[in-house]
Formats: C-alpha cells, structure tokens, sequence
DNA sequence: CGTTAGCACTCGGGAAGGTCGAGTGCTAAA
DNA sequence: TTTAGCACTCGACCTTCCCGAGTGCTAACG
C-alpha cells in the first residue's frame, strides 16, 4: 500500500484539526478542508487504509480518527509547514528576555516562566549539557571573624555567591593567601579532582589553615552539583487547561513528574538545535503520553542548554517549534554579545 | 440560646469529622463518636440549634451538616487541641532545613518545599516583612575591563552577586575607588534615597565615573526591589489531591493566584507568631473559599519573614498549626545562630 | 423539661433505559 | 477510481426510577 500525496494531505488535515479540537475528525469535515473537492466516500476509504498502515486510530467504530504516533511523526517530519515568527512575536521574545544582565540561575528560571506563558504549555529550561561546569576563579570577601562571602565564577557565565559561616574564627588578612590558594590549585579542574588535589596538600598545609580550605572547597563542589543538575520548570499548571487533563488524576501524575524535581526525564544530551519526541518515542514511562519539544541554546564557553516543553502528543507543533527556536535564538543572543546583547539582526 | 458544652462537643466532632473525609457529617456518626451515650435524636435537636446558630450549614436538607467559617473560626479559637510533633517530626523538619549554610534565598525557597510536601497544601515563604531592606555593603570584583561582579549584602543575611557588564571600560585600578565610594554613600539607606545622593553627586564626579556609578545603582536597586517583592511558592499541585479541587476549573483558578506571582494576596504584614485566615476572612476574591495559615520566623536583622500554606476551609488546623509552627521554629534557629544552628535545645 | 423512639419525608446519586446524530463500512452504479 | 446510498454502531446526553442516608416532627417517657 502506497502512501500517496492526496493520503499525506488528508493526514495533515487530520493531524492540524485534532490539534485544533481534540476531538476525532470525520470523513465529511475532512472533505470540506479538501481543495480539489472530492466526497466523503472517497476521503473513508483514504482514511481506512491510513488507519491500516497505522497512520490513525479509531478511538471505537463509528467515531472520527486521530493520529496515532507515527501519524505525528510523519506530520512534523515532512508534513508540517515551519511557521515564521512575526516581527512583532519577535520583539516580545526579546523584550522577555533582555533584562539587565543578571543571573544565568535568574535568566533561565525567567526564560522558563516565559516560554510556558507564550506557549501554554509546561516548560522546562536546562542550562547544563554534560559537559562538566568548573569554577574559572573563587573569591573570598571577609565579613567579620566567623563569616565570609565566597564568590564563584563558574564556566558558562555563571556568579554563585554564599555568605559562608567558618568553623574556626579567621584572621582576615589571611583572606588573601586563602583565596590565592584557591585560584592556584583548584580552578579549571572538574569537581571530583578537587578532592584529591586538596588530599595532596594535607601535609603542606599547617591544619587550620587546611580545615578551612576543605570547608570551602566543599562549599564550591556542592555549588557545582547543584549546578549540574539544577532543572528549572515553570507553568504546569497550564495542563489544567487541557482538555486531555481535565482528570485531576492524569494532571497530578504528570506534574508531580514535572514539579520543581532534579533528575528529569528529557532528553538532557541533545545536540541538534531542534528535537521532537513523541509518546512512546519518550523513554520516561511518565511521558510516554506525551511529547516533548526541546531546542538548544548557547550558553557561551562552549555549553549548550535546553529549552523546552512538554504538552500532549495532539501539542501544537508548528506553533512551538516556531517560537521556541525563538526563544533560543534569544538567549544565546543574550549570552553571548558578541555584538550588543539583543539587538537587531534576528534574520537567520 | 446558649452555646452549651455538648454542644461544643458536638462542633467538634462535626468539624473533625468534616476536616478528614470532607462530607456532611449526619447525626448517626456522631452519635456513635461520643463518649457519653445519647441518642441520634437528641444529636438532632442540637444540630438544628448549632445550625440555626450560623456554626453549622446543609447543603441541602437531608444531607449532613458541615461546618461554617463562624464553625471552623470556633473551633480553632477554643475547640481545636494543639498537637505536639513527635520528636521525630521535629527531626525531620530540621533535617530538611539544615543545609550547609546558603542563601536565604535558597533557603526560603526550599523550606517552601519541605512544608508544602510536609503538609500536604501549596505553600507560600516571605523573606521580607514591611522593613525595608538596604545595602549594607558593596563589593566590586573586575573580571575584565568590560565585566565585573557586584557582590551585595544585604540586611536580614542576604547576599546577592550579579555579573555586570559595565557600559564603558574600566581601568582595574579603579574598583576600590568606586566600591569606597558606594560604601560610603550609598550603604544603609532606603533604595528611593540612593537616587537622591546620585543626584547629588552629579557635579562632584567626573562623567564616566558618574555614569558608571548609576550603573551599578540601578542594579543594586534591582536587587532590592526584586527581594523586597519576592514570595516563593511551592507545591500547588498539592491541590489536586483533594476532593474540592477535583475539577480542574477551580483548581486551575487557585492556581494562577498562587503561582509564581509576586503581588500575592496573605496577611504581609503579619505580627504574631500565627495566624488563621478561613475562608471570607481572607481579603482576596480568590481566597474566599480557602483558608490560610501563617506563621513568621525571625530573619534576623530585626526582620520577620512568613511560611504558610494555603488550603480548603476544610483543612487539618491542628496539624498544620503544629508543623508549621516547627518549621517557623527551625527557620528562625537556622536563621539565628546565637548557639549552633539546628541542634538540641527544641523545646518550648 | 430534656431525652428518646418512631415515622413520614426529602433529596442527591447512581443505575437503567431511550433517543439522537455523527460517523462508519459496504455495495452497487457511474 | 469515484461516488451515492444505506444500514449499522456507538458514545453522549436525557429522562426516569429507585435507594438510602439523613432529616424534622410528634408523642411518649422519666
């Protein structure tokens, strides 16, 4: 069995008015999207041979179809039009985002709330690839005797900043031989190796002086995890919108997966700048109803975070991948200003 | 008519009965739950009186009777029993709030967390009563001539540190100038005041170092404003879990209010060390079918922050009076380490 | 006068049945 | 290969009915 222009056709109309509606097309609202005008009996018989090929589903005999995954997949892999953003939807995006330069942690978590609010569903923002974040250089500003602020330039634009309470009083012109240890023997090396490096200096180090150090180095490994696994989430309560959830049931089980946890269940690695997984293409079991949209962005010095969201498999496709490309268009525009941060040239 | 003990007795049964299974509670049942034994006839009368008393209500006739707000507020004001946590709660809620000691915005953010996934109800955590927050002191670290790090502390144990890029380059050697001469004017004022001493400053300074001056002020402005507005919240999905918020609806509605929002609706400004909102008694539309309870901790610095958590009027006072007040607790000794944060010394 | 047994009554919730209409599959003709 | 026609299916929605929990009232009791 063939899969011919006119069946990809009618697939698209299929696939576009479950989106829109939720609810299983028929043959003769199909027949009425048709440009060259044919009648329902013909549009059946498309219909049930894309329904044997598995392109649809009946959900029972006698109602209309929906597209099974692999209708979706076909639909966003070949037949899906890419939508453009308006000039105007662009310079909203931008507007979200441009801000006076904070955070990396505050520009995400902002980024998130953004996307989930534009695109109306659950969206997530990573800001870790796997490659490994590093502390490029610590300070130290003495408080008073028992408290100090350390300061933490991580890789990737990051400031992490804790006000950190000593375990044994310091003399604060010791701050700086501290702080140049630090930046000496522990900088640009990956958390675990900090370890050993600071077992190497046990016995050079006179035992106050290493006591502390070990403090801080703890200090800068935990910010570091956190870092690396940090996963910010916004907007799930959109799914309550949705007609798929309008069971309190099925709307708890996705959130608690989606709700302010660590270790998510996305694609973390992706490399592309555009990803679509589809229900079951999902390995998580939680999502396997669902699909997910991720798109990559430069976060500078070499790393990649993601931005994405997560709706039903009938998710609005052209829609979010238009406008998430947008966002992550900005952001990289915003982490990276070569030129000025967030300035025209959007094209391309 | 009078408010007789049985009949106090028996709005406390009605109330905790409502409380754990959320339906009308008939006569029967509260029979059977009293210790002295009476018949379901005189339970009766009684219920009649109470409810033409305005402490109980049907929802129509021949259901059961649930409580009021006026019922709730009495038995929360003299029939409800103040629970003790177990020392193991108390163990818990300290465990989760000890933490190698972090931002309090982390903190705060967290302890949402923990009391929200404790309790069972969306939580919401304030770092800032109606005192002002202001600059204690600046840092400027230069990473090159175009960036550098303010580093704010703030009152009430916070620091914040932002990346800035500068709007024209600095010499390295100017940093401890332009800190000494933040440190000196600009430290330990309102935030509206600080624009006032830049004005001041106009024609006293040079015009790069001015603008950069502005600069920064701005962004420390930012960091002000941005805490003193900040409410965390937490767990909103807690929601719907419960009987009243099974359609999406109204569980949707509550939760716009509740998410992520920053102008919420609860008693800011509150004193004591607990407070009890039911129902109409809150001052937001959204809230007048939902209860909340406040308690505050001590920041620190002479500030009071909030946890509380926001639930049907149905909700388990007892329990989340207890609990919370353990964690208001913890917050406070974590927040306030006189003796060593978080360790012994938890009674009373 | 408070308490209790008895009884008729009310009303929401769930089961059972009926109707409607959108949509199908199939057949036969164009 | 397309189309008209037709019988059939099945969920959505409604009405109706029944059941039982719970009430309010009355009358009797101590």
């Amino acid at each position: 069995m063939e899969l011919t222009d006119r069946k990809k056709r009618i697939l698209k109309i299929v696939v576009e008015n479950y989106i829109r509606t939720a609810e299983p097309v028929g043959s003769k609202s199909i027949a009425a999207h048709m440009e060259r005008r044919v009648s329902s009996a013909t549009i059946r018989n498309e219909l049930a041979e894309l329904t044997e090929m598995g392109y649809l589903e009946q959900p029972h005999t006698s109602a209309g179809r929906a597209p099974t995954p692999k209708g979706y997949r076909l639909y966003v892999d070949e037949l899906m039009e890419r939508q453009r953003l308006s000039v105007r939807e662009t310079e909203e995006i931008n507007a979200v985002l441009r801000t006076r330069l904070k955070e990396l942690d505050e520009i995400i978590t902002q980024a998130g709330r953004a996307v989930s609010s534009f695109l109306n569903y659950p969206a997530y923002v990573t800001a870790t690839g796997k490659k490994q974040i590093i502390v490029r250089r610590f300070d130290l500003i003495p408080v008073d005797e028992w408290n100090c602020i350390g300061v933490l330039m991580l890789s990737g634009n990051r400031v992490k900043s804790h006000l950190i309470r000593m375990q044994l009083k310091v003399d604060p012109e010791q701050f700086p031989a501290l702080a140049n240890l630090l930046n000496t023997h522990f900088t640009d090396i990956p958390a675990p190796e900090m370890g050993e490096r600071l077992m190497d200096l046990t016995e050079q180090l006179p035992a106050p002086m290493f006591l502390l150090l070990s403090q801080l180095i703890a200090v800068a490994g935990d910010a570091l995890e956190e870092q690396q696994r940090k996963i910010i989430t916004a907007g799930s309560r959109a799914l309550l919108k949705l007609p798929e959830f309008r069971d309190a049931e099925k709307a708890h089980a996705l959130m608690s997966v989606l709700s302010d946890g660590k270790e998510n269940l996305p694609v973390p690695t992706d490399a592309g700048p555009m990803k679509i997984l589809i229900g079951p293409e999902n390995v998580a079991d939680a999502l396997k109803d669902t699909s997910v949209v991720v798109a990559s962005y430069d976060i500078g010095d070499d790393m990649r975070g993601l931005v994405g969201v997560v709706g039903p498999t009938r998710m609005d496709y052209a829609a979010v991948v238009a406008r998430l490309s947008g966002f992550a268009d900005g952001l990289t525009r915003l982490l990276n200003p070569h030129s000025d941060p967030l300035k025209e040239d959007q094209n391309k």
